[in-house]
DNA sequence: GCCAACGTTGGC
DNA sequence: GCCAACGTTGGC
């Protein structure tokens, strides 16, 4: 199968393109909706290219590149009791919730602002640039995904 | 910190 | 199954 692209959020307070770049991998955890999770547990495959987000951040924008290193798999923060991602209402014999891995690629000299994408008109119908747009994974179209790698490379 | 947009919950 | 209330997300 073709690779495919995806945009993963974080909030910055939580984890870093830095924390990434040292950690090298770390397991996607924590994501509890299901539209982003059925991406998580069903689409994603390794070696899909991942846009690294940072929102609610200065700016909010893309800093860097990840890559899928493991396909879904449970999120076994579901499971411990007292973990701000325990789901009580999920089991071990059916997991609601699912999480894949990701390996550190690339990080950008700057982010590129979430302003500066939604100025792109080559970035038109990108999902991430639409108004109200909370899902925390998202795909991405190839060509969408390309012009943000070239922007983040691109001198300042 | 504000608040609009969205997803989820729960009463009926 | 509807939908109001509520909680969360996330740009600004």
């Amino acid at each position: 199968m073709a690779t495919r692209y995806w945009l993963m959020k974080v909030e910055p307070s939580a984890y870093t393109i830095d924390d990434l770049a040292r950690d090298r991998t770390t397991g996607w955890e924590g994501v509890r909706n299901y539209q982003a999770r059925n991406f998580l547990r069903d689409e994603m495959k390794k070696g899909d290219g991942v846009l690294f987000y940072q929102s609610n951040a200065t700016p909010s924008g893309v800093a860097g590149l990840a890559e899928i290193v493991r396909e879904g798999y449970p999120d076994p923060t579901q499971f411990e009791v007292g973990h701000a991602y325990f789901d009580p209402k999920s089991s071990r014999e059916d997991p609601r919730w699912y999480q894949v891995d990701i390996r550190f690629v690339e990080k950008f000299p700057e982010v590129v602002p979430l302003a500066d994408l939604k100025a792109n008109p080559a970035l038109d119908g990108m999902m991430v640039v639409r108004r109200g747009m909370r899902l925390s994974v998202q795909p991405v179209d190839r060509g969408h995904y390309e012009e943000v790698v070239r922007m983040g490379r691109a001198a300042v």
